[in-house]
DNA sequence: CATTTATTTCTGTCAAGACTGAAGTTAATG
DNA sequence: CATTAACTTCAGTCTTGACAGAAATAAATG
């Protein structure tokens, strides 16, 4: 059976790929996964899971596993070819759009458990339990995650280019609440 | 030799410690670490580390390779009592100073070499290679991690007030810039 | 409705790295 | 300067999770 599918790397696109499985593995992020969102990034265009796993040589069931994942993240959609049967995948190409994805992912799956949990501290009956300090600690805790989340939701409601205006003024407008 | 250095948790203190750690699983973070860090967090004391061991029931070795690497975060200090020859290990109270100093961190180990890789492609002969659609996406993305770090760079700087009201701020300023 | 094709799930293997206990090193004390 | 205490490093073990190949399932086609 001839490979017919292998897309060829360039150089930079390999290196890519590779640094970016890195980083996402010291970010908690399975290797493969983050190399398969950057290949169908730079691809720019639907691959099949057949043509990524030839061309990053892992196997095709990894590759239907880790798609899977970056469905559930809502990084990659499913789209058809006419006279082609099998599913294809693409990324979005928009940097600013794969960031909010990602934010609004590990805010449902990590941050609003931890505010469950926090907040479920507070109503403990072990809570009046605790050192004051420790229930001061806690609290603040809380509360920097709760105005942290609650202005990471504002931002990412933002247009790309709103944002883009915010980031930049940042200089400006902290000067300005400062005083 | 008997234990006598082992602090006991509350039900509160315990649970929040293995969230931590748990958490910190998920973000790339070795979940000991965590765990020390959040006991050294909540003890809002300085401990030895013999107490850390006892406390977690980890190895007083594996305490030693966790508090090593905390220190190199610049997470936790050492500091010494009077008539005792053990180090002491302490961390900042203040929410706000934590997350500065991981976010510092992993600016400089994660992020600038990042921003090294992707001007090296650049510069690099390969470059001219490459498609004008991935060339313009890696182009995207090194400008988007750039006005990222440098917004953050300019927050990190501010005090925990101002950046406060700056983020309870988020909405009205966002409406402002919008127009 | 049998057959081919596409996709997912399952199971065993392997590698990375977390953890431990022991040995080694450094520093303080009498 | 020998001895004890504090701390670090090392080597082996154990755990976790990534991965491949095989088997199972689902879907499409003639």
């Amino acid at each position: 059976m001839p490979i017919l599918s292998r897309m060829k790397l360039t150089s930079i696109t390999e290196r890519f790929i590779l640094h970016w499985g890195e980083m996402g593995a010291r970010w908690g992020v399975n290797r493969s996964v983050a190399q398969i969102h950057a290949l169908l990034f730079l691809a720019g265009r639907p691959l099949s899971a057949d043509e990524i796993a030839e061309t990053l040589s892992v196997a095709r069931s990894n590759v239907s596993m880790s798609l899977k994942e970056l469905l559930s993240w809502r990084l990659v959609k499913i789209t058809h070819q006419m006279g082609d049967r099998r599913d294809h995948f693409e990324t979005s190409k928009d940097v600013w759009e794969l960031f909010k994805l990602i934010v609004e992912g590990r805010k449902q799956r990590e941050v609003e458990p931890t505010l469950a949990v926090l907040n479920e501290f507070l109503q403990s009956p072990d809570w009046a339990e605790e050192t004051p300090e420790a229930r001061q600690r806690i609290q603040e805790t809380l509360e920097f995650i709760r105005v942290l989340t609650t202005w990471a939701d504002e931002m990412l409601r933002q247009e790309p280019e709103t944002l883009m205006k915010l980031l930049k003024m940042g200089a400006k407008i902290s000067d300005f609440v400062r005083k």
